[in-house]
DNA sequence: TGCTCGATTTCGCCA
DNA sequence: TGGCGAAGTCGAGCA
């Protein structure tokens, strides 16, 4: 990974047009050819960036950059698309290189725990917070449209399709919507009863569930992990 | 801005709890106290992040690191959440900072073109594109659940919402279809057709347009940019 | 301030 | 490989 801190204008030409006056920034260059445009703030969003796989060309300056104080030219190019990042260098402040990763030179990578997957096998495990006598048919119950997060059968037997979100919006209303229209037309299941489960769920998406006979159930994690594992887990 | 390249090991604790094996990264810490962890590969993404507001506490190792290799741990804790990212600092190979930023040490910002906004201004101006005869009513027509980004007429007078898009997806269609159920209540406008105009169309939902009775329109940004300037914008 | 929607979204899963 | 849904999504615009 080479790092350089320079002075620089850049242009973007690709899915949009972008333009970033002449200042002094972070150019991060990593070793599969891509390159990171940061400044000192904004979160972790580079103001630029090419993705690999792209190549980097250093030109002298032209004709037109007479003037303009450019010492050199970098045209990183993406190789499957148009996109092209046009850097032109006014002075290099710093430039360092070295090699990351582990032993092996490669990156071990990120371990993570505590998404929507998560929140899907405890409520499968404790499936009676749908209510009492409820039972799990399965989860990720396959339609034509896509799986169903969880299926299951109330105390008098009657199917249930659960959409499970962290953050209740509209689209997952509108998702079980068409889960619910398809998994009617089964005659072995309708009716099927709707019911949207989330950390948290928006005021609009709570009253189009409404609306549409569809039932709201607010999760809480931290609880539904402690009557799971009665601590937290460590790393 | 420090740039900080390390042998590290890292766990985060927040929305979701990871866990990064030791290995050699970059640490980006901004101004800002934000920090960004950077591996060799990747897009733009960091592997682990902290954003503003957070703060940084550089601690000695602890009883609970002996034997890890441990010679600094940095406690980065979100001000406003329970979020905290620990960072066990095994060996530093490089820390250096740098000013960022303009002559007045602010960063000048990203000048954008070619997005959404831009593709509705130029529908408007080319409404013929929708069909012989059509004319714009009015761009970002306000309803109780948002506004529908072009409402025009057709030929025969009849009302038309076009929803615009740059990747048409199913998510597009639904909120199409939201407009224009609201829309036919009103006597005035009713009968409104829809019609789902975008770059590009997924196919998932070109067919649930048609299955609603809603037109795809395929749009080419070069050539409706050509029309207009008659040649490409340059910086 | 809160909500909605776009993004050069990126990322990961599954068919 | 392509399509689709989630993301520690982020960020802008608006009520």
């Amino acid at each position: 990974m080479r790092l350089v801190i320079a002075e620089c204008t850049i242009n973007y030409s690709g899915r949009l047009t972008a333009h970033l006056p002449q200042a002094t920034r972070l150019l991060v260059l990593k070793n599969d050819g891509s390159i990171l445009v940061h400044s000192d703030s904004g979160s972790y969003k580079p103001l630029n960036w090419m993705n690999p796989p792209c190549t980097i060309t250093v030109l002298e300056p032209g004709e037109e950059h007479a003037g303009l104080d450019v010492a050199e030219v970098w045209q990183v190019a993406q190789t499957k698309t148009a996109d092209v990042l046009t850097v032109l260098i006014h002075r290099v402040l710093s430039d360092v290189s070295h090699e990351l990763g582990d032993a092996t030179g490669a990156e071990p990578g990120l371990v993570k725990d505590g998404v929507e997957a998560a929140l899907q096998e405890l409520l499968a495990e404790q499936i009676e917070l749908l209510g009492e006598g409820f039972s799990l048919i399965r989860r990720e119950y396959m339609t034509a449209i896509g799986p169903v997060d969880i299926l299951a059968r109330d105390a008098s037997g009657a199917a249930v399709a659960v959409e499970l979100k962290r953050r209740g919006d509209i689209d997952g209303v509108e998702q079980l919507t068409r889960y619910l229209e398809l998994l009617n037309r089964d005659p072995l299941l309708a009716p099927v009863r709707g019911v949207f489960a989330a950390q948290e769920i928006k005021p609009q998406a709570r009253k189009l569930a409404e609306d549409r006979g569809i039932e709201c159930l607010l999760l809480d994690y931290e609880a539904m992990r402690g009557v799971e594992s009665g601590a937290p887990k460590l790393f």
